[in-house]
DNA sequence: AATAAATTGCAATCGAGTTGCATTTTATAT
DNA sequence: ATATAAAATGCAACTCGATTGCAATTTATT
């Protein structure tokens, strides 16, 4: 998400989705479409402007919107909460890469799993609608800062 | 894990752990390594001895103690709770594909990643301790039951 | 059997996320 | 522009998986 340039509009993106343009889902769609990684509901509340002051149930709300619409992707952590990402032809599924050390999820460049996918419909899988990859481990940063 | 056929050895486990042989963590282990796909603390619970009554505190903290020594591992649903199976050589690391349409999580056969994880070390990856896939969709059972 | 350390149970609590309902805002038609 | 119905939002209370503090029990060791 970090080499994105490129941007999603955010009253096009609501209109094809055929959500009606309020301030609230501007405001969360902005922060989102601005975001250079995975946000929490939290983050995206505090980054919508403080003036604002958007009730957490609001957000989860558009958040719930969003996923329906494949406007955002959710993914679930570790920690037991989710993290939201935009979901558009800017910024196509990748893996994601969580460090122990500073506890923060980052992103990594898509990977070809068709060679995986196949393997996986010999199972019981009838139909694969999302594959996520989820690495853990340390990163650069924290390994040079001699955290570990 | 539904092939698997060799178990590990209860005893054992605990010894090469160092954790203590407690009347809880044996029952707790015997679970795990009879389950056949991942389990949820509450279905742990269950399946314990309702005789011997656990308490869902202790579940989690032996859980915990389990997944810190690598005798479980634990997996993040999208329902926001974890769900556990067992790490051990008779059970390696494999991408889990979850039924929307019954909500079950199942396991698949393991998939040769090495090529992901060459092109993960270009980023801000130091060390990689664990990779994840996780699949969604639908299952041949529910697609045949028309559930869809 | 005695002892210290580790484990467990209980009650209370945490926090992410949800629900019901009243209020406000949006889209649409006049 | 104004009225109206439908949709969105805020508030309070709540759900539920998971955690914490502390007292009671069990384990490993002498």
């Amino acid at each position: 998400m970090s080499l994105k340039r490129e941007h999603c509009n955010v009253e096009g993106t609501l209109r094809e989705a055929g959500l009606s343009q309020t301030a609230r889902r501007i405001a969360v769609l902005t922060v989102m479409i601005q975001a250079d990684g995975p946000l929490s509901a939290g983050e995206i509340m505090k980054r919508t402007d403080p003036e604002q002051k958007i009730n957490k149930v609001t957000i989860y709300r558009i958040l719930s919107s969003f996923r329906e619409n494949r406007i955002v992707r959710e993914l679930p952590t570790d920690q037991g909460m989710n993290l939201y990402e935009m979901s558009c032809r800017h910024n196509p599924s990748h893996p994601h890469f969580y460090c122990k050390t500073c506890r923060t999820m980052s992103c990594l460049p898509p990977v070809n799993l068709s060679q995986a996918q196949e393997s996986f419909t010999g199972q019981n899988v009838f139909r694969i609608d999302d594959v996520h990859v989820h690495v853990t481990g340390v990163c650069r940063q924290c390994h040079r800062q001699d955290k570990i």
